[in-house]
DNA sequence: TTCTCTGTTCGCAAAGTTGCGAACTATTTT
DNA sequence: AAAATAGTTCGCAACTTTGCGAACAGAGAA
């Protein structure tokens, strides 16, 4: 085991993010909220097939990651999509799968 | 709240592949495959800070989801990318992201 | 056979995730 | 002020994840 060595930013970024999409509710808000104008809290939650509690949390979390913000709308939270993180997220992605192109040698292969 | 309905399984399978690489040190894993020709749990476990049990269940997950596969080369066990499904993950994160393109009108701007 | 080398599986602990209904907060309407 | 609307937070339950050391399994070497 390597010692005294953490993993990379990039890593810990890239799974930060990568986590954050990682169950179909916030797959489906992030789909939504690219496909929309109008992006309230109950339109996303009228997508849903969980509780508005359920679906607060699934918000949370990916605002937390910094790939969604919301806003106060009295008497509504209007979300979307945190554009800056989101082409980061694109461009690490990106990069990410391009290291391992298709037309790379990978070992295992003859 | 959206009665009756699942997820999409494109959803589901977009979901699975991000959950996978939703830690570090499998991110750390999917790179160092890809960069390296001999890719023996043994060189896997040294670039982790992790004991062998755990990098173990970490190659289960990734096998899980069909991002790596591995074959006993006694004594060794070799592991490698599976490139048919990562190119899958390849292209349904590409297309993920280029729904919502930097140029997309997105909720919430003027 | 026994010993060594290489990984996997087991059993455990701590922490995090997912989901819900109920209770709460804040604003707006009546 | 009271009631309605829109979301969030709380408290709980069930389950999953992460991590470790110890025990195990399988092949090759002594």
């Amino acid at each position: 085991m390597k010692k005294n060595r953490d993993y990379t930013l990039d890593s810990e970024q890239l799974a930060r993010f990568a986590k954050a999409l990682g169950h179909p509710a916030r797959i489906t808000i992030m789909e939504f909220l690219a496909s929309q104008d109008s992006c309230f809290f109950g339109d996303i939650h009228d997508e849903l097939p969980i509780a508005k509690a359920t679906v607060s949390q699934h918000l949370k979390e990916l605002k937390d990651a910094g790939l969604i913000q919301g806003e106060i709308e009295p008497p509504k939270v209007r979300y979307c999509i945190h554009r800056e993180n989101w082409k980061l997220a694109q461009q690490m992605f990106g990069n990410f799968f391009a290291k391992n192109g298709a037309d790379k040698k990978i070992c295992c292969e003859e």
